[in-house]
DNA sequence: GTCAACAATAATTTCGAGATTTTTTATAAA
DNA sequence: TTTATAAAAAATCTCGAAATTATTGTTGAC
């Protein structure tokens, strides 16, 4: 089979938020609606109607349910049967213990990570770090501009410390936690208040990897995720 | 508004398993279809054809693809897309990792619920194992027909325990794995063959729980997670 | 003046048919 | 006999409308 380069999508060409090409019309629905919670298009608690949805991304009610249906297993939207669904609410009480898991199963995956990690797993960390150190750089000039660009490159990053941890199921549980998490830092990184040196916390984290000292790269690690927390609550208590 | 007894969903009426009244078709079709699944009529790997799926339990298209998307979410169901729906299948590997990662999640829960237990966590406690020594009791003359209540209140029972630690993210993650376990727990129970003194079991962690003692209840807890690890590897490799 | 029952409106939920894609089967060439 | 191509069949995916349920607004009685 040769390539088709035509997009075979017809009423996702209305949606002004397009990203990534999809492969069905659900996979491109919940992608639009996911990232419009993560950017804040979509506010917390919101209520989502399927005429506004309709509207706004032009997709069937039926795709659009089983989109958000998607989301209601990620945690991002919820829903009550008869009574529609809803963008997931944020709150202080929410972020601290999203927080504090995340620091008990990443670092779980970092500790097995490291004791693990063979040369591809350095050759992927390196590589991860290098982009991630370009896109930081650019990131005091014009910020919106690279967000989505910064936030892709930041998984990455984060994402190679722990790739060679072997347990799936802990990966599994990560991947829910962390996307949880990059709605709260995207709400810090719009209105940041609190200067701070992300690339050097970055660094810290990546040679005591490199160096596989278990116990130091463990320990950065917590810190970093302990201070993205303060952050976030800072500005979640300012915005009240 | 008066109490209406008469079940108003009208094709689920042909479906045999219909344990619960749903608030609507897609929680129906989502509990039958996940009943089916951890109870082994639905094997797994099988593929999940809309056509089948409608003969079988009656519901419509959009409904019951609904109810596999929220399938997919608690990870018992697989899909691919353009190419449908399978349930998910079972490995050897993928027990042992699930039982590390449960056994990781779960002690952490029952550490801090000890610690946060209040009078009313022990009440719950207290009445669980009750009611589990009950059915346990009557489990050896008639296996089969006690099986769905013997899970029920089994999951009741390790729910109380943890019921007392605070965080709900911990709560959400450890009800993923947990009903991954269920699966497995139910192949082997079906096919049991290694005698095993379960209420013994339980009420060590009961009495750990009661008295306060974490090292204990947790240690206890942790050797009751490997033992169902080992018989349910035992009866993975024979049925080889 | 307050509360409850009832009607009107709006939203969600469900279904079946049509469009699109994948898989299978048949045919022909190497 | 094997491989490639193309038609046919089967399955999934998508849509809009009908049915069910919740919400809002109004009227009437106490």
């Amino acid at each position: 089979m040769d390539t088709n380069a035509a997009p075979n999508v017809t009423a996702a060409a209305l949606a002004p938020p397009k990203p990534v090409a999809a492969r069905s019309l659900v996979e491109a629905a919940h992608e639009a609606i996911r990232h419009e919670i993560l950017t804040g298009g979509l506010a917390p608690g919101e209520k989502l109607r399927f005429e506004m949805l309709r509207k706004r991304f032009g997709f069937g009610a039926s795709t659009l349910r089983e989109a958000l249906t998607r989301l209601v297993g990620e945690a991002l939207v919820t829903s009550e049967e008869q009574k529609g669904f809803r963008v997931a609410p944020v709150s202080l009480e929410d972020l601290a213990d999203l927080t504090r898991t995340r620091k008990f199963i990443e670092l779980e995956a970092l500790r097995e990570s490291i004791l693990n990690g063979d040369d591809a797993w350095e050759g992927r960390l390196v590589s991860a770090f290098h982009r991630l150190s370009k896109v930081e750089a650019k990131l005091s000039s014009g910020p919106e501009l690279q967000q989505d660009e910064f936030e892709h490159r930041n998984n990455e990053f984060h994402h190679a410390l722990i790739s060679a941890c072997p347990s799936r199921w802990l990966h599994h549980l990560h991947g829910i936690l962390y996307q949880q998490s990059e709605r709260y830092r995207r709400i810090s990184l719009v209105n940041r208040v609190v200067p701070r040196d992300v690339h050097a916390e970055h660094k810290a984290m990546f040679d005591a990897a490199l160096a596989r000292n278990v116990e130091l790269a463990c320990q950065v690690a917590g810190e970093h995720i302990e201070r993205t927390l303060s952050v976030m609550a800072k500005v979640l208590t300012a915005g009240r």
